[in-house]
DNA sequence: CGTATGTCAGCTGTACTGACATGT
DNA sequence: CACATGTCAGTACAGCTGACATAC
C-alpha cells in the first residue's frame, strides 16, 4: 500500500483527522460525564428545557437532530426521574408539552453551579483564547457542512 | 432562564459547541457510512490492518482507544466475514496475531478506489482551503487536550 | 382522507464491567 | 504467584425502523 489515497488531498486528510478526533472525544465526553446520574442525552435535553420549556417531543427531536421516536425514550427517562413532565396542549390535542418540574429545575441549577465539566476545564486550562477561537471557528464550519 | 451560565465564559461556550457538533457529526458519519456493509468500527480496524498486519487484539484496542474486550467483538465480526484471521504468535503463546485475509485486502483496495466519503466530499466542495486548515488546526488542539 | 404527533416494540452498533481460562 | 492476553456473558446507551393510535 502506501499509495492508498493521495495523502496530499486536503479534504481527505482533514476528514480522517475529524473522524479520529470525533471518535476519541465522544468516548471521553461519555466516560467523564457524571453530571448527576443522567446520561449525556438526558442532560442535553434537560439543559434545553431550562432555556425553553413547553416544547413538544417532536420539536426536541428536531433540535437534537434525532427521530421523534428516539426522543420519546429520552423524555420517558426524564419523566420517570421526576425531572420533567408532560401536559396536554390546550390548543392541539395531539401535542404534549414537555417542561421541567420543580425538581428538574433544581437539578439544572445545582448542576450549573457545581459542574466542572471535563471539556470546559481542559479548554480553560490548556488552551489560549486564540486556540479556543480556532476551535469555535472550526465548529461553525463543521456545523455548516453537516446540516 | 436566559441567565443560565455566564455566556461570556469562552471555555464553556466552546465546550458546548464542541459537544453539539460532535454529536451531530457522529450521527451523520454513521448514517452515511455504507462502506461495503461494514460498521464504522469494522472499517476502521480493517484500514489499520491494511497499514500494519500481525497485530494483537490488545494493540488494536489501544490504538482505537477502547478496551480489549470491546475490540474482541469487532475482530470476531471481521473474522466471521472472512476479512481477517487470527494466528498464534510463535514466540508468545498468549498472543493471537490478527491480519487481513486475501479477501480482506481486496475489500480494502476496492473500498479505497470507490469510496467517496461523505465528509471528505463536503470538505472539498463546501470549504475553502483556509477553512480546512482551520478545521485541522482545531482537531490538533482537541486531540491534544483529549489525550 | 392525508398528515402530524406520539407511543411502544424490536433491532443494531458501540462500549462498558465482570468472570474466567490460559500462557509467561 | 502476579501479570498479560484473550474470550465470553451480561449490561447500558443511543439511535434506528416499523406498527399503531389519536387528533387535526
Amino acid at each position: 500500500m502506501g499509495t492508498t489515497t493521495s495523502p496530499s488531498d486536503s479534504a481527505v486528510v482533514t476528514s480522517r483527522e475529524v473522524r479520529a478526533v470525533v471518535g476519541r472525544l465522544r468516548r471521553r465526553l461519555r466516560s467523564s460525564s457524571r453530571e448527576g446520574d443522567l446520561t449525556p442525552s438526558e442532560s442535553s435535553v434537560l439543559a434545553r428545557l431550562a432555556d425553553k420549556g413547553g416544547v413538544t417531543v417532536s420539536e426536541l427531536a428536531a433540535i437534537e437532530g434525532v427521530r421523534h421516536q428516539s426522543m420519546t425514550s429520552v423524555v420517558n427517562a426524564l419523566v420517570e426521574a421526576g425531572l420533567v413532565d408532560r401536559s396536554p396542549d390546550p390548543g392541539d390535542g395531539r401535542r404534549q408539552l414537555v417542561a421541567l418540574t420543580t425538581g428538574g429545575r433544581q437539578h439544572v441549577e445545582r448542576g450549573r453551579e457545581a459542574r466542572t465539566e471535563w471539556l470546559a476545564t481542559r479548554l480553560r486550562r490548556a488552551c489560549t483564547e486564540q486556540e479556543r477561537e480556532t476551535v469555535r471557528a472550526a465548529m461553525a464550519i463543521l456545523d455548516r457542512i453537516s446540516s
